[in-house]
DNA sequence: CTGAAAGCGCTTACAG
DNA sequence: CTGAAAGCGCTTACAG
């Protein structure tokens, strides 16, 4: 009923064959040809059947994307922006996006095999970068080919990954609050877990020490308080709403008494006064440079596995104040 | 190099196509052959071959979602839910998804045709329900099955959909206040544009007028101030904050002076105090039932559209007080 | 209850 | 530069 490779070629005039190598646009076929071929395609409304070309071809043409295994994806604007990077991307090489959610490790994996012995993916971009995951070592003991978006936090040699220089972004955050004249300046983290903070951390650190300046390490939680810090640098800005109205309670006023300056620059930064200065991670750019680097290691199978950096970019709003 | 149907069925002894009726389960087949087969099949580690059996059985398995044609859906806690929730489900049936994103109609479309000529879906889920919406059209135009989620404006006998009974939130809004003595009440919007507005301000002002209450449409904006209200129902948590926030400036504090209610459930509602009295539309419960209803929309094609309506859940929080 | 065969719509060596 | 043929791994009438 559809129309296919064989209508198409009976009205050109041509084998199947040739038609199929006018479709990859292959270099072999005559301009001449080509031309007949495609007005032939026009005519009938042409379109290739995906399964078909599939099963023919043994490629899949499609990257599975798996998201992390907790319950709440939602409260992270994050996820639905590099996923949506991630499929125009995508698009623009061709291929589809498949995707893998679940709840705990043990679903996510039966998903995700399931997906790559059904061979309805050539491979995985994989979306967190979790302490142990059996995702990964599945990944990484079957050879399946993946990319990571963030930092594994073991054999970062063995996978390809993409990630903002988290321990800059820490160092950076110093600088411009140390630019502002702020000297007693504490790190406000929800989680001590993961390469993000640790690295955040890192770079804080060594920048608060390399500046002479007084730093201080505060997990935010019931019994969040604050000493003479006359600056935060907070782990993300959900978390920074959390602190300021904590601030508030306990009489402080940002960025008048306490500058804030934190990571993401989702829209919970720019919902309420005061504004947060934030760094923009470029999620965009994230999304892209994975599925760039997976078809690169898809189709080329270098012998490395590099990182590749996405730089990002300080936002300045209102939650950071010279003293 | 992949272990196929026939490798299975010289070990089990039988026919491909037996082996192939024992997949699917076939009531045919007796129950010694079907025993050796799935031994077989065990031992074999065999996985059946995605596009061999979308080819040969001329059926996708797989719903194409659709989210809306703007730029920042991840803004939205609500779609990435629905997308998991839908992602979810359609596991449960066997079936597959695919996602349709992009910044204009035009591009939408573009990407919906090509998923449904190239057969790689056998329908959509779409995801919103704007006024006029050429990929609508298109699928309408074009007989293609799909869902809608959300209340189209027009030709709703012709288009199955899911959503919530607005018109009864916008009532049940009103009877929370009301129940708490509230007797001048504003409905505070940001767009005056759908279904969704629509239909809760109808459902407010008919409550409103039943009650024998003074009633007041506000439309958010800079110069956004209330008179004597005691109570508003505003559209969504997100624009709640920016309402609180506008309050606070004016002096108002929320529940003291004025009680809020409001829409989503979102995490927005429990970021900082008060926490947000909201109606949960249940957002799972639609996914599921988007792909309960493609389902059958597709395997039983019925002859009517029908609408199904999701009931929702007042959450009482912190933002309404009796007076 | 099971088998043999045709066919789904492509791609890709192999020939020429 | 193009064609003829085999094959990708299934499903599904058709027979028996």
């Amino acid at each position: 009923m559809a129309v296919t490779i064989k209508d198409v070629a009976k009205k050109a005039g041509v084998n199947a064959s040739t038609v199929s190598r006018v479709i990859k646009d292959s270099s072999e076929i005559s301009d001449r040809t080509k031309t007949k071929v495609r007005k032939a395609m026009m005519e009938l409304g042409y379109t290739r059947n995906a399964a078909a070309r599939i099963l023919a071809s043994g490629k899949a043409n499609t990257i599975g994307v798996v998201f992390p295994p907790v319950l709440d994806k939602s409260s992270q604007p994050f996820f639905m922006k590099i996923l949506t990077a991630i499929n125009e991307t995508a698009r623009k090489f061709n291929v589809s996006i498949a995707i893998a959610t679940g709840h705990t490790q043990t679903d996510l994996k039966k998903q995700v095999r399931m997906m790559y012995s059904e061979r309805r993916v050539d491979g995985f971009i994989v979306l967190y970068a979790g302490k142990t995951d059996i995702i990964r070592e599945y990944l990484l003991g079957n050879s399946i080919p993946f990319v990571l978006v963030g930092t594994p936090s073991e054999q970062q040699n063995e996978i390809t990954h993409i990630d903002n220089d988290n321990k800059l972004l820490g160092r950076e955050a110093v600088r411009h609050l140390a630019t502002l004249g702020h000297r007693n300046i504490a790190f406000v983290t929800d989680t001590t877990d993961g390469e993000v903070f640790s690295e955040r951390y890192q770079g804080f650190s060594e920048e608060m020490v390399s500046q002479n300046l007084t730093k201080s390490l505060v997990k935010f939680d019931r019994s969040f308080s604050i000493g003479r810090e006359t600056a935060l640098v907070v782990m993300d800005d959900v978390l920074t709403l959390k602190v300021m109205e904590r601030l508030n309670a306990l009489g402080f006023r940002v960025p008048d008494d306490i500058s804030i300056i934190t990571y993401n620059n989702s829209i919970f930064g720019t919902i309420t006064h005061p504004f947060l200065t934030t760094f923009d991670i470029n999620v965009v750019r994230l999304g892209q440079a994975a599925v760039e680097k997976f078809l690169d290691l898809l189709n080329n199978n270098p012998s490395y596995h590099e990182k590749t950096v996405i730089p990002f970019e300080l936002i300045l709003r209102e939650s950071t104040k010279a003293r």
